[in-house]
DNA sequence: CCGGATCCGTTTCGATACTG
DNA sequence: CAGTATCGAAACGGATCCGG
């Protein structure tokens, strides 16, 4: 299995630098891409279900969701509950770990935003980053903490961006 | 209706992977995470060749370097060029395009030094980030295009952060 | 229906040996 | 040093099936 340290602080002898390491760590997690993508799903679309994973346009087959989800689970990103309303589905959400990620997903956005192709940036979302990158960061966090996200559902945080907007001009 | 999706990963063959998506991307090519390590060895240790890049401890084969390495020219976040100092080197550096991902990899490692495994932070880093995070982000861009790298070589990113908090106190 | 589990052909990976 | 070539092992994609 693999594993991915993003860095190594000179500090550590090299021979100590492996998995379970004193050293700070990031991708092992983050780097398999399937799992970054349920994170993106419950931060910018909102979703929170199996069924809701599904339908992204990306594909993902139900072994590697179901493998994923677990894992995620496993590494306290994710928590699976009942859903309150609706007591047949399962419910997952972000653990304060997983919200943690949420300045990599934003730095993403923003790098795809500059480099991504035939590019339709959201004027808002761009405004905010380039003033305010931390108030962006804490906005998303506080958003999906209330059950938001960033472009799906009531009081989505671009909505949020633009009344604030409107306020200022 | 404008959107912005910050993942794109149909599903296609691996091999077929590529933007074709009508939205804005971002991780077909983060989201590998042998590519990602690669960036992370230019931008945090300095490595510039092939024959470096295998040194690394996920120990990444040569097939799979080549591989990311070919992708990564490709899709302009690294250039190939012959040393100047050796002539014998092929030598890798990032694009201002490749630069860019310096958030995502900062960001990252602040959410190792957070959350990864009896964690040994490097202090100065900490403060900045903290204190200055554009800052940061900025000095490592400055390092980089200079030939240096977050903690090896002359005039690496950490000793210049020491010497500002030395100078500072 | 929803949330998976199972099976199987294909693709990619990892390890090692080899070459210009 | 900078890669190819090869081959078995693992992961993935697609489809189908199952239990509540």
């Amino acid at each position: 299995m693999m594993q991915v340290i993003l860095v190594c602080f000179p500090s550590v002898k090299r021979s100590e630098r492996n998995s379970h390491c004193p050293v700070n760590v990031a991708l092992e997690t983050v780097g398999d891409p399937w799992s970054l993508l349920v994170i993106r799903d419950v931060v910018f679309h909102g979703k929170r279900t199996f069924g809701e994973f599904l339908t992204s346009e990306e594909r993902i087959t139900t072994s590697v969701l179901t493998d994923r989800l677990t894992t995620l689970v496993q590494k306290a990103i994710l928590t699976k509950h009942r859903s309150s309303a609706d007591r047949r589905r399962e419910c997952y959400s972000l653990t304060e770990k997983g919200l943690a990620l949420v300045p990599v997903l934003v730095e993403l956005a923003n790098w795809g935003v500059s480099y991504g192709p035939k590019v339709i940036a959201n004027p808002v979302w761009v405004r905010k980053a380039e003033t305010d990158r931390l108030g962006l960061y804490h906005l998303i966090c506080e958003t999906v903490r209330a059950g938001g996200a960033v472009f799906h559902g009531q009081n989505s945080v671009i909505e949020k961006l633009q009344s604030e907007t409107s306020r200022l001009s």
